[in-house]
DNA sequence: TACTTTGTTCCATCTAATGGAACAGGTTTA
DNA sequence: TAAACCTGTTCCATTAGATGGAACAAAGTA
């Protein structure tokens, strides 16, 4: 939530305006009925007076909009157009990104292993998001990267949501091996993402890199379709942890719920 | 795009620098490969060393982020995640109508007659957006209106996408007719359906309203599904012109194609 | 090497933001 | 109905804070 802005500069930021304003906009940005002048400059610590004249200034401009309703009382402010308007071009990877952050760190705290979102890119598996976890021995970091989907998680995960004809057409380009415990075998594949279907995650065991343990749950949004990968990735020496899996297994799928709840994007 | 700012206040707002931040912010948003501080200084009119304490101090707050590059050389700002986050919480539906806003417009100029958005929600469709005709006779406004979909133009180009046991499912529930035009017969409506499916667009005449005509088109994201459709309607006795018909339709499917392309993509 | 261009920093100037208090409406309580 | 209590807005003397031209540093370009 929005932190109290201190009178005094304590920030960097030079311009002590820009830094109030912004703080008036977070409070703003994080209600979800509306926010007050008075509610604003409480959370905010600044003089209703100030804030009064910031809500005002952003209201002509379009960045924030008065709701309707009563008259002097808290009727509130809610993001505006052209707010919403600055961001219209920023790719939807990022914004993603950003929505996600907060339950993947979530995620990685409890289970104390590297944790990314994933979106599915063509016949690629694309890594968006990806918090490494602070141990010794540590997974590289993948994002931006682009994965096939066959021999990883997240992969099996939007292969598992293909119909039988898209299915079919991707099994019959040639899949080549990427350690000696990679599934090449159309047939066994086919098992394999029946099962992922009906059980909801994929984990993977050194398919796609020696000494890698991955685990992928799919994030839907409200219409049910899969629109991301939650992953949880780790050594196999150490991931899973002896007896945790199904707890692991079951932090995945109720962060990636979390997600797809939040979610209203297509 | 973003206009001058003059240095004399000729805006009404009252905090000057809130304008100047957001003129700056405008123009980073608008440039897809990151705005320099020369260049957004040319852009707005504002000084350059004015410019760069801003991005500075944009920059500190996470709203902008400096693009990696050559070092002293316009390396540019793009918009940050913490003006992505202000705007997380907002309705999908609204970020929506944003984006089309600008689509919507043109087609209104182009065709003459009221335009609209309209998204599928359940066996509904929600009236996101309107831009009414300037002309004596107007349709009502519906926008944030649910309307059944299948005496509907939008709905028709919603349910047309429906695999066959969807749609066996939709037209087992008793469909009442709202004029004495109003096709019910689920076989008469398959038949519809199917046309509209082939054809990429749906006209209906006064089947939802008397003297009510409208035309929707299917807006698809990258991935091809129907997120959306664009809809022109107005009264019978001039829409569609006599001889513009086919001219109409077109323009309504590159409006929505147009829309279906913008959509962000990864 | 010299020439451009980009972005940052300086600093005297004074504009423009500030915030306490008074104000104007509306809503609730007595 | 009046009084008390909210809300948000406006006023205005004060000065903090923003300003912008110029000088500067750093990097690409010729």
């Amino acid at each position: 939530m929005a932190q109290k802005v201190s009178t005094k500069n304590e920030t960097l930021s030079s311009l002590q305006l820009v830094a109030r304003v912004f703080a008036v906009l977070q409070v703003i940005g994080a209600t979800t009925d509306g926010a007050g002048v008075t509610q604003i400059a409480q959370q905010t610590g600044l003089p209703k007076s100030t804030v009064s004249r910031i809500c005002a200034t952003l209201e002509q401009l379009a960045l924030v909009t008065r709701l309707p309703g009563k008259e002097a009382t808290g009727r509130g402010f809610k993001i505006g157009p052209a707010l919403v308007a600055l961001v219209a071009h920023v790719p939807h990877a990022e914004t993603l990104a950003v929505i996600a952050q907060p339950y993947l760190q979530r995620l990685q705290e409890a289970v104390g292993e590297t944790v990314a979102l994933t979106l599915p890119e063509g016949d690629n598996a694309y890594v968006v998001s990806q918090i490494t976890s602070q141990q010794a021995i540590q997974v590289r970091d993948w994002t931006g990267i682009r994965i096939p989907m066959y021999a990883q998680s997240t992969g099996r995960v939007f292969l598992a949501e293909r119909t039988a004809e898209a299915l079919d057409r991707y099994l019959a380009q040639p899949l080549l091996p990427y350690t000696n415990k990679t599934i090449c075998d159309p047939a066994q594949l086919r098992l394999i993402l029946a099962q992922v279907r009906t059980q909801g995650y994929a984990w993977v065991v050194e398919e796609f890199e020696e000494g890698l343990t991955a685990l992928a749950a799919p994030v839907r949004n409200v219409a049910g379709q899969v629109i991301a990968a939650v992953n949880i990735f780790g050594p196999t020496f150490r991931f899973p942890a002896a007896g945790r899996q199904a707890e692991i297994t079951q932090w995945a799928i109720a962060c990636a719920q979390q997600m797809g709840m939040q979610q209203r994007r297509n």
